[in-house]
RNA sequence: UCCAAGGUAGCUCAAUGGUGGAGCACUCGGCUGUUAACCGAUAGGCUGUGGGUUCGAGCCCCACCCUUGGAG
């Protein structure tokens, strides 16, 4: 018995794209899926209901922030994450291996792990694959994440290839480790910065370890997009057909449609809540700076082709009004409206691909959307 | 009426007699496995008014105007 299952469903007739669906203990997930980030056990600004009712099927959290607080015992007392933050639909968690790049000065790489020093208290604590599996296995998350190093960008090939290597002994370790493998599946993640032949290599290694599902790291982190894209074609090429295939951290709708096309089921990105939080939309009709003063007297809605509560309900005038006073509703209608315009806009990707118009639907969009 | 303190950017306030700054607000930009309700940039000034001293005054002197507090 195994925890995760991918189902492939239909190949759109004209590119990659695939439409599929991934078996969880916590329901079913149709893929393209966009999976909304809850850091700290919460999407912030959002009450779990609302990302259900949205339609997300799946939300992301973190192992690192988890760990620092409230502690990973105290989630299991509490009896796991899904009970914890009161949502019953599937939870990924990220390793923290993100951290180890991200932190930047507050840690350390070693073969054996990562000395981090907490961003909250500046205690030190130090991460193995041994224990991200200990601490992912106590949250009880349906998809759990190899601890991974994410090189930064640029790097070069010598230093890629030697944090691509570790990062698949450390994959090894985390397999090991990991004994719930009928209520947690382990996705491995691919390195190998942006060069070819270490992507490939990557690729060979962690796919020999027969896992139920497959993500690509180290992208979204600073490159030109063209070059992002060229990595993302041969890196699809390299991964099963039959099993899941994760991008992590991307989620602008340019490059969620940029990767779907290339066959990508999977993506995560905390860009809709954060960009929501600072005062700017995405739309059907363009990115829209709510706080700008252009919409201090319209009384239209954010996006006229949208069905979400805050675009049934409110005006961009209210929306901006909201925003520049600091207020906390601010956050939180703009955050329904980002992640239902990104999980409506998924939605529609599928409905494309089982048509076989993905790449129509694709024009349509970016017409519609205009500059990224 | 007298006494005291004070008038500097939209606001709250810095600035040995030697190139007037900051925070916030305003305007704009950025944000991609969240160290992020965050970060950055632009703009903004006859230093209350009028005289005087000085090579040089936001700062010292005189007068007036205004604000706040106190006394009567």
């Amino acid at each position: 018995m195994t925890a995760i299952k991918y189902q492939l469903i239909k190949e759109d007739a004209h590119c990659n794209a695939r439409r599929g669906q991934i078996q969880t203990p916590h329901g079913t997930i149709e893929t393209p899926v966009f999976m909304p980030v809850g850091t700290a056990a919460t999407v912030k600004a959002m009450r779990p209901e609302q990302v259900k009712e949205m339609g997300a099927e799946i939300i992301l959290s973190n192992t690192y922030h988890l760990y620092l607080r409230p502690g990973h015992e105290i989630i299991r007392e509490a009896g796991g994450l899904h009970k914890f933050m009161n949502w019953d639909k599937a939870i990924l968690t990220d390793s923290g291996g993100f951290q180890v790049f991200s932190l930047g000065d507050l840690r350390k790489i070693t073969e054996e792990g990562v000395t981090f020093q907490s961003h909250i208290d500046g205690s030190r604590h130090f991460f193995t694959p041994e224990k991200s599996m200990e601490v992912q296995n106590s949250l009880g998350s349906d998809i759990i994440m190899a601890f991974d190093e994410c090189a930064p960008y640029p790097a070069d090939h010598n230093y890629v290839k030697n944090s691509l290597e570790r990062t698949t002994r450390w994959l090894s370790r985390c397999k090991d480790y990991h004994q719930y493998t009928d209520t947690q599946g382990l996705f491995g993640i691919m390195q190998g910065g942006m060069y070819k032949d270490l992507r490939y290599q990557s690729a060979m290694e962690i796919v020999e370890m027969d896992l139920p599902g497959y993500s690509i790291g180290g992208l979204s982190v600073g490159e030109p997009k063209d070059i992002m894209y060229e990595v993302l074609d041969y890196c699809v090429d390299y991964l099963p057909k039959e099993k899941p295939r994760y991008l992590m951290g991307v989620g602008s709708p340019d490059c969620l449609f940029e990767g779907v096309e290339r066959g990508i089921d999977m993506f995560d990105c905390v860009l809709p809540t954060r960009i929501a939080r600072n005062g700017t939309a995405m739309t059907s009709l363009g990115k829209v700076v709510i706080k700008n003063a252009q919409y201090q007297r319209d009384f239209s809605p954010l996006d006229p082709n949208c069905d979400c509560y805050t675009c049934k309900n409110y005006s961009k005038a209210y929306l901006r009004h909201l925003f520049k006073s600091n207020e906390i509703l601010s956050s939180m209608l703009l955050s329904t409206h980002n992640l239902h315009f990104l999980v409506s806009t998924m939605k529609k990707m599928r409905e494309a691909i089982e048509q076989d118009r993905f790449l129509n639907y694709k024009k349509e969009f970016y017409e519609s959307y205009g500059k990224f």
